[in-house]
DNA sequence: CCAGACGTTGTT
DNA sequence: GTCTGG
DNA sequence: CCAGACGTTGTT
DNA sequence: GTCTGG
């Protein structure tokens, strides 16, 4: 799965990268984004939608974290992430996954490994250093009293393919650039695009452990991301610090 | 019919 | 243990 | 996802 | 909104 993610890059570093895949990308309304290395739910996140066919793929702040239209407490439900193989079925996913998909762009994701009672974290991104784009859906739930409507999303999960597997048995469903398109379009099915999202080729990820420091959601710096060192063992020393 | 839930993750 | 906040 | 709080009264 | 359970 995917509950904490890194946008590093500037607005319009990532913008410049994925307008390769997208050519008409515009920035706005995102380009009040500040970028951070350890992004956790309810934070404004970084999306790329197409909202009709007329209009270009845009750049947009939604809340992560869906909100159901539907919902009568916006704070009682909202879920991050959500199943790709059951999406279809699920009634309050109906209309995001039909009409409302979206892109969740990312220099890269974090998940954790369990080890034995500990878990370390690990940080995955493409190796070509490029941005990877999670597959999103979003939904507006206007049930505010004369305020904005609230915009939210939740990233798609998958299993993990056999590269992904040693460090975790779900991973976010990520999106090839040739696909990206496809998977905005508002006026394609979801039947149609969900067979688009193939987990990524083996050698195009890479995973390395990180500083446990990036737990809390409250530590953003480049050390959140930063190889950790190879732990010394030194035969005699106490191995299980930490 | 109305009322109430509607999600994921992980762990046991 | 369970919920909220980041 | 993980971390951190989880309560009341009254006073400034 | 839409589905399930009573």
């Amino acid at each position: 799965m995917c509950g904490r993610f890194a946008v590093y890059s500037t607005i319009e570093e990532l913008a410049e990268l994925i307008r390769e895949a997208l050519p008409d990308l515009e920035v706005e309304p995102a380009r009040g984004f500040v970028p951070s290395y350890n992004i956790a739910p309810s934070a404004a996140i970084v999306t790329i939608g197409r909202r009709r066919p007329e209009h270009p793929h845009r750049m947009a702040l939604l809340k992560w974290g869906l909100v159901p239209s539907f919902a009568k407490d916006p704070t009682r439900m909202a879920p991050i992430n959500v199943r790709s193989e059951t999406v279809l079925t699920k009634p309050m996913f109906r209309r995001p996954i039909e009409r409302q998909r979206c892109l969740v762009p990312a220099n890269g994701f974090f998940e954790w490994k369990r080890a034995g009672s500990r878990k370390q974290p690990y940080f995955i991104r493409r190796a070509d250093g490029r941005p990877l784009l999670m597959a999103g859906i979003y939904d507006v739930w206007r049930g505010g009293e004369g305020g904005a409507p609230l915009m939210t999303c939740a990233i798609l999960t998958t299993d993990s393919n056999d590269w992904m597997k040693p460090i975790h048995h779900r991973m976010p469903v990520m999106v090839a650039p040739e696909a990206a398109a496809r998977w905005c379009d508002p006026q394609r099915s979801a039947a149609d695009v969900l067979p688009l999202l193939t987990p990524p080729p083996a050698d195009a990820l890479e995973a390395y452990p990180v500083d446990a420091r990036m737990n809390s959601p409250r530590h953003d710096d480049p050390a959140c991301i930063a190889p950790l060192p190879p732990a010394p063992d030194v035969p005699g020393d106490k191995v299980d610090s930490e």
